[in-house]
DNA sequence: CCCAAAGTGGTAAAAAGTGGGAGAAAATGG
DNA sequence: CCATTTTCTCCCACTTTTTACCACTTTGGG
């Protein structure tokens, strides 16, 4: 499980630093070999090889004749890029990847389970500030297993 | 059970001594080892190991396709931190945590039963008072359960 | 009043993060 | 097709942060 918020900066060459306490799990699962693609909230996802062949192999099985299911299979195997670690831990984010996601210089690398979420830092700010701020204003419509759980 | 209200000083570093009243419990239960995240009120909440890792299996299973259900599993196992006691009994929080929760040198830490609350002071006062003026205004409207408990 | 335990702050070594440069490969244009 | 320029990749060097350890101060109990 890849859990925690890490600040990061990218370089002036788009290269990321993974921070440490994940490259030996990194190392581990897939040899330091990670696929990066798109987000449908303009974050980029960052799985390691072997999880992300599974997802692809789940997308392209999709209906094809479902637009819905088109439309995640284009973006998502679409932007797709296979990623490599090098000595220092660090990975190359291409171009494309960086615009879609409006990285610059400050990120925020957010663990989730399975996979990391990469995030412009303003931009998450902004979005995770709007999350909490609703969450009060719901209270209501939530789902049985939600209602339930406690923490 | 954690029970109580602690006043306490992070150091420069952003280190906790954890009271010494809690930590033969925090020993035994995950030996030493925490884990801390965000809460939607702007402070953290702090688990030994076990029980956070039951509450993680829980969030993971939510519904992946409710709204809500995504940004608790992105706020809380994105910002969780697994974290050690050192040699005397503190424990590191990390930058992006202390942010998250304006923390920077007076805190308070509540026992809540199974975990902690960590709050800025000032916030901490502040929001209690809140609450103390509010409860008095609220009155009717309660859910069963609050109308029927006896204190 | 003294002792022991807890709290607090600091230091130094190690690790991680960051930036840059030289050579190789690729792209561009004549 | 060749020459020139740009981009990419690998590697090295420096800076900052982290971490483990130590020392002093304060508090509370006997």
């Amino acid at each position: 499980m890849f859990r925690g918020a890490s600040k990061i900066t990218l370089d002036s060459k788009g290269r990321l630093a993974v921070p440490s306490r994940y490259r030996d799990r990194l190392a581990t699962r897939g040899d330091g070999h990670l696929v990066a693609t798109v987000d449908r909230d303009y974050c980029l996802l960052i799985y390691p090889l072997p999880d992300w062949e599974e997802i692809e192999r789940k997308l392209v099985r999709l209906p094809a004749l479902n637009k819905q299911a088109r439309r995640l299979q284009r973006l998502m195997v679409g932007y797709a890029t296979e990623l490599e670690m090098d000595g220092h831990g660090r990975i190359l984010l291409p171009r494309e990847l960086r615009e879609f996601a409006g990285l610059d210089r400050q990120a925020m690398l957010i663990g989730q389970g399975n996979k990391f979420e990469l995030w412009d830092e303003d931009r998450w700010n902004t979005r995770r500030d709007e999350w909490l701020s609703d969450e009060e204003a719901d209270g209501a419509g939530l789902p049985a297993e939600l209602e339930s759980l406690s923490l």
